[in-house]
DNA sequence: CGTGCCCCCTGTCAGC
DNA sequence: TGCTGACAGGGGGCAC
């Protein structure tokens, strides 16, 4: 489920302990995670000292600095169940369940990537192929630059659902299911309008609730539902704030009516018939 | 180009 | 208890 909120988490954790770090050593255990051979993959990495550690989407990215080769950024996609855990030397505690690469740091200390289903990809990329792949991605919706007119533009351009519209990330970057059906739900819209049918005053509601959304659920350190942890270990604590995500009969927070599923584009959506009306508002 | 469908892979859970 | 099928946070590719 690593969206926006959980690579956000995950990025600030690793970006407190990793610039000026240097990569001694990587391990691939799992060759399939990456796009690159291995042997590639972990020599880009061996001797570059990490420079920072940010996000672009639901991804998590590492700019590396390295004096005789091409400096370059490793972008990790989480996937459904995947995670990027720091491990101290020495550390006690359950080793990971799927280590998936490792990357020993000069020192002592080891980012694991971990990844029951290998959905995952990680991808070290010159920064123009980075600029042509980040170009492929919508707005970051937490941008000051997101304003509330440039969405109700963006969604007058499609008919398809807004729920699956919120999950095309050439639109919007970094929004997964669960952050669409929870802003969805607080800003009274049906998850299975035509995005072009939403008029500006819902479409404005949408914006400031979703903004909301992804702000609290960084706050929180993101939703574990089940595998997702932040790069300590930590599970992250918005589940407790979930009012539709996964609660189908259960009563809307807001007023009581039992909660409904439906299934777009094969995913399931989640919403109050009565708070979301199928008719565009 | 926009849209919908299938698949990648593993783990878990409901139902029989 | 054990098996089977459905389903899960994402995204890429393909057909229409």
């Amino acid at each position: 489920m690593p969206e926006l909120a959980e690579a956000e988490t995950i990025a600030r954790g690793l970006q407190s302990r990793l610039p000026g770090r240097e990569v001694d050593s990587v391990e691939v255990v799992r060759s399939d995670l990456l796009d690159a051979a291995p042997s590639e993959f972990s020599s880009s990495l061996e001797g570059a000292r990490i420079v920072e550690v940010g996000r672009r989407g639901k991804n998590v990215v590492v700019t590396l600095n390295d004096r005789t080769r091409q400096p370059g950024l490793l972008v990790v996609n989480l996937g459904m169940s995947g995670r990027l855990l720091f491990r101290e030397s020495g550390e006690s505690g359950p080793p990971p369940s799927h280590p998936g690469v490792l990357i020993h740091l000069c020192g002592g200390d080891t980012v694991v990537y971990d990844d029951p289903r290998r959905f995952g990809r990680l991808r070290i990329l010159d920064q123009e192929d980075y600029d042509r792949w980040s170009d492929t991605l919508g707005p970051e919706p937490l941008a000051a630059a997101f304003s509330a007119a440039q969405l109700t533009e963006a969604l007058a351009g499609s008919r398809t659902p807004i729920r699956s519209w919120l999950l095309d990330q050439r639109r919007v970057a970094g929004v997964g299911n669960i952050y669409a059906n929870e802003a969805l739900h607080r800003a009274g819209i049906h998850p299975a309008l035509p995005a072009s049918s939403i008029a500006p005053v819902a479409a404005a509601r949408l914006h400031r609730n979703l903004r909301r959304v992804l702000r609290d659920a960084i706050a929180a350190q993101g939703t574990t539902l089940r595998d997702y942890r932040t790069a300590q270990g930590w599970e992250g604590s918005y589940g407790r704030e979930l009012r539709v995500y996964g609660k189908e009969g259960e009563p809307c927070p807001g007023c009581g009516t039992a909660l409904e599923r439906l299934v777009l584009s094969n995913r399931s959506a989640f919403f109050c018939p009565a708070c979301q009306p199928r008719e565009p508002s």
